[in-house]
DNA sequence: AACAAAACAACAATCGATTGTATTTTTTTT
DNA sequence: AAAAAAAATACAATCGATTGTTGTTTTGTT
């Protein structure tokens, strides 16, 4: 492939002034129609192609967003939960049909510095990080950095920066109403209840519990993180242990899938003894045995949202936090 | 947060040429350790971080690396599948560690415009693609573009782009002689073989029948894309079907899921009536139930890999194709 | 102490685009 | 047809860093 060519050169070849180019390739006002056509001929066929450093440089914007998805050692969380996978092909997506890139963050370590970098350097434009994760204090803190920043988690008051998420409340209770209906007594709560979104998600199946004249057991909550490592075993503990449950509604997709793993080596059947329902709607929950009943957070939509909001913060509008769609998927387990 | 510190700045505080900053911070060797060190103190102290754009516009290189995740809607598979998080997380992380950007692009459309868009306008250095897809032929005509190139998939003869893959002739292989030491004798196979590596794969279980003697059956070839969406279907009519088989080998976990969903709502059990095989070891393989005997292609590994091949490639090296570690993992489900 | 050599730092050009301003060309007005 | 107004284009500075070259100190040699 050929040598890239300067807009320079561009403008050589086109007998016009490169601010002309510039302008005719911007589609400025200030140049006549036929000069933008024969500009727009000549860049075609020279196969020119903007350079994107120089662009960002002189007009300070980099036309990218960084989105940041921190793997928190203790949170046990892997990369491989197609949650974040959805994540990223929405955003990519939702982003580039608007002209931007999208640079995908990882850090295994100081996330902080992961953030810095993106934001400060101009390599980002904004920011999307995925799950405040109990760090709300922080992301509080980042101040007139938080209008480039858009952050998925579960609804916290007195932030300052935009959150974007389901309506776990409102998630928690469906799943909630939704075991009541099967007959379903004690519901079971595994999830790491100190994150937002999940303790959200908890109060949801309390509020529901509440409905009902009822109180949720402290024994029937089960305290594990996303990662899921030791969840087989707390699930096959409690079920020879002596706590009664007929029901367990997981704050995972991943984690249901676990429990329902330990359940059924445990020699319980799904849905016949226990009940199980899920959060997030992955691809494979339709796929799995017993296919799994479990609350839609509508992720992709949540993707697009986020780009969409971030870019209007970016463009200086005022932008409030959203809840996505977040809805009940009844399939075999439960 | 204060406003951006240019170099400029920084060098009329430290009371130097930015020239020396420059290269101070980069630690060239014509500048005195304790210039540098008061340079990379006072840097220290006004919060100086380098402006991203301006550094690649100058040496002409992005320090980023682009990853395409080619959706192909005719292959049905979609952006859910694990698969591709495992990579995008290992990639970003390699990257990052040799201090690279990692930008994921997910083309929907013309995936030709976001690999132009990527390298010629210096958005990145180099292009890492997922799955060659059968479009070997496109990918040998990129030419000079070539060494800025990896791609993932499967070992292809009389390419002149870097491939990195499993070693899927030995991964077919693999499986099909555990099938077989297991018992089984007619194995179907499931993928869509017009894809290198799908091929690779049936060729590894025809290369097993080969060498026990016996001839795979075309009637035990279920073509089918990775999308899945109608292997349900088809895996039901091949079950009520005349043919007779007591296993399956799928061309990835996904597609092995959804046989097992089949066969289960068939009256089937795996592996009681059935043994079932897959390929890549995602996260969830070990969740499924029954657990999923796999191919375990070391995605991660993978992903690295092509990270440092890349770099090889960008700084001038020699680089050949290579395979990742191809392992089976024995679960129940076989 | 005088000179050469080596080490260090400042100067100035440059990467490729954008944009405010000046200049030229075209159109409109009288 | 001349003057004024409007439109189109050219000029030149700029974004923030890097790097080849020149100039100045420091160090070393005899």
């Amino acid at each position: 492939m050929a040598k890239r060519v300067t807009m320079a050169e561009l403008a050589k070849a086109a007998n016009v002034d490169a601010s002309t180019v510039s302008r005719a390739l911007n589609d400025s006002p200030l140049v006549k129609q036929a000069t933008k056509q024969h500009v727009m001929n000549v860049a075609a066929d020279l196969g020119y192609v903007m350079h994107a450093s120089a662009r960002s440089l002189r007009r300070q914007s980099s036309e990218t967003i960084g989105m940041v998805i921190p793997m928190r050692p203790e949170s046990g969380q892997t990369i491989s939960d197609p949650f974040f996978l959805e994540m990223v092909g929405a955003a990519s997506n939702a982003a580039s049909s608007h002209g931007y890139d999208l640079i995908v963050s990882v850090p295994e370590g100081d996330q902080k510095i992961a953030e810095r970098r993106l934001l400060q350097t101009g390599r980002a434009d904004g920011l999307i990080i995925i799950g405040q994760a109990g760090r709300t204090d922080r992301l509080n803190k980042l101040g007139r950095l938080s209008d480039r920043i858009v952050v998925w988690g579960g609804q916290t008051p007195d932030t300052n920066y935009t959150i974007v998420g389901s309506d776990n409340v409102r998630g928690g209770e469906l799943a909630t109403e939704h075991l009541f209906s099967r007959g379903r007594q004690n519901i079971v709560f595994i999830g790491e209840t100190n994150l937002p979104e999940v303790r959200l998600r908890y109060e949801g199946l309390k509020k529901a519990y509440k409905a009902a004249g009822r109180v949720h057991s402290d024994a029937l909550l089960l305290e594990q993180n996303f990662g899921g490592k030791d969840t087989f075993d707390a699930v096959r503990q409690l079920t020879s242990g002596g706590t009664a449950f007929d029901a367990i509604f997981a704050a995972s997709d991943v984690l249901a899938m676990t429990a329902i793993h330990a359940l059924q080596a445990s020699g319980k059947s799904v849905p016949g003894d226990v009940s199980v329902v899920g959060y997030d709607n992955i691809g494979q929950s339709s796929l799995m045995t017993p296919a799994l009943t479990t609350v839609d957070q509508h992720i992709a939509e949540g993707g697009k949202l986020m780009v969409d909001l971030l870019l209007k913060k970016l463009a200086g509008g005022e932008v409030r936090s959203r809840t996505t769609s977040t809805e009940l998927i009844v399939r075999d387990s439960s």
